[in-house]
DNA sequence: CAAAGAAATGAACCTCAGTTCACATTATGT
DNA sequence: ACATAATGTGAACTGAGGTTCATTTCTTTG
């Protein structure tokens, strides 16, 4: 018996996992998971090629991986707000001005998150995740119902549009193909009224009844 | 001079060209775009592998074309639902209910044009149609306006909003992983309403003035 | 310090699907 | 029928990038 591996080496081993996985961010958040090679993440990660073997079963794997840790952040980021305090819509028109401001801010990196094509597991991952962020929403929609403040409506179908309302209307401005962004601001609010509309609304026509659901 | 592209030949290239894009779509159909490999797509359409290129420069180019050319009759389709007679809510709820019936029918298919990784140029292309799309729902909603239907709003935002919404919606459902639809009547039911919702409602709090600014 | 076992390395390898191209086939016009 | 030219063919080629693995470097223990 010659050899035991110390807490010292499981402890860099974690940090050198941790490294090539925020490698990974700081690649794609330059070139993209189109751009970004093994290679270069690890180049970026400071240690060979092989070495991200010894942490990950493959490329896939890694990007998943890393994609995930960024969605499990930004979730929990809009789940707090989420939770603060107020009523559904503002806490709504909140999460969702969070979520758009954060991808804005970070551009390129969010466009690769939320719509860049990759490998098979990045998708999965995407899809997990997407599913997160509706569960948020999903949450607020079935507060405000209770709450007499929305409308009836299908949480679960409101809360899925609300993403893909959310995501489209960024998604083309992020695009790294669009040029800069003219009016943040005004983009930022556009999708916040929609998406807050949309599920706060009461029908405008036929004509409205207005007090009878109110609480 | 021995030889002239006859009125003949021209007619049989033509032909050709078409039973490839065909065949795109058929094998696209089948197995999506991660699935459909250039030699199978030219054994589809009964050509050996060598003449796609002598219609087609590249893969991309030809499964880009292969959208374009679907994606332009979905939205000749849906235009032709938004000019037809009725109030813009009403046209609007069609388009965006004919769209996710279609979508629903040749799920597959539909998964592949709307969602499923490829090639750069396909996605380019992909954009390119999502904003036909979206065009067509920015005018139905500028029609609601005019008419005093809809409240005011920013009318390209909101349709590209629900182009988002109205994918978002069906993408899951789709998706080849998720297993067979179990209430597409619901599903689509629940995104009509969404949809209608998010453009022809007004604001249910703060409380609404209900006549203000209809015709 | 030496032995033994892990971990790191990175150049070589492998894979696979898009693409090519030398040749065969088919079409036109005299 | 023959010359000419274009189209069709599909096996072979290619290149990019993910993956491997023989070798080197590092860590632990007696």
């Amino acid at each position: 018996m010659a050899y035991r591996r110390t807490e010292r080496v499981e402890e860099q081993l974690q940090d050198k996992r941790n490294r090539i996985l925020q490698a990974v961010r700081a690649v794609v958040g330059e070139v993209g998971f189109n751009g970004a090679q093994v290679t270069t993440v690890a180049e970026a990660a400071g240690v060979a090629t092989g070495t991200v073997y010894r942490h990950f079963p493959s490329k896939g794997e890694l990007f998943a991986e890393a994609l995930a840790l960024n969605a499990q952040h930004e979730v929990d980021v809009i789940a707090a707000v989420a939770q603060a305090d107020g009523s559904a819509s503002s806490r709504l028109a909140d999460a969702v001005r969070v979520f758009a401001r954060r991808a804005v801010r970070a551009r390129r990196l969010a466009w690769a998150m939320i719509a860049e094509p990759a490998e098979a597991e990045v998708d999965a991952a995407r899809i997990i995740y997407r599913r997160a962020f509706a569960a948020v929403f999903q949450g607020l929609v079935e507060d405000g119902i209770e709450g007499g403040e929305f409308p009836p409506q299908n949480p679960a179908a409101s809360a899925t549009c609300l993403m893909g309302a959310l995501s489209e209307g960024l998604i083309g401005p992020l695009a790294p193909e669009a040029g800069t962004l003219p009016d943040t601001r005004a983009l930022v609010n556009a999708i916040v009224a929609f998406c807050l509309q949309a599920v706060s609304a009461r029908p405008f026509n036929p004509p409205l009844r207005v007090v009878e659901e109110s609480q």
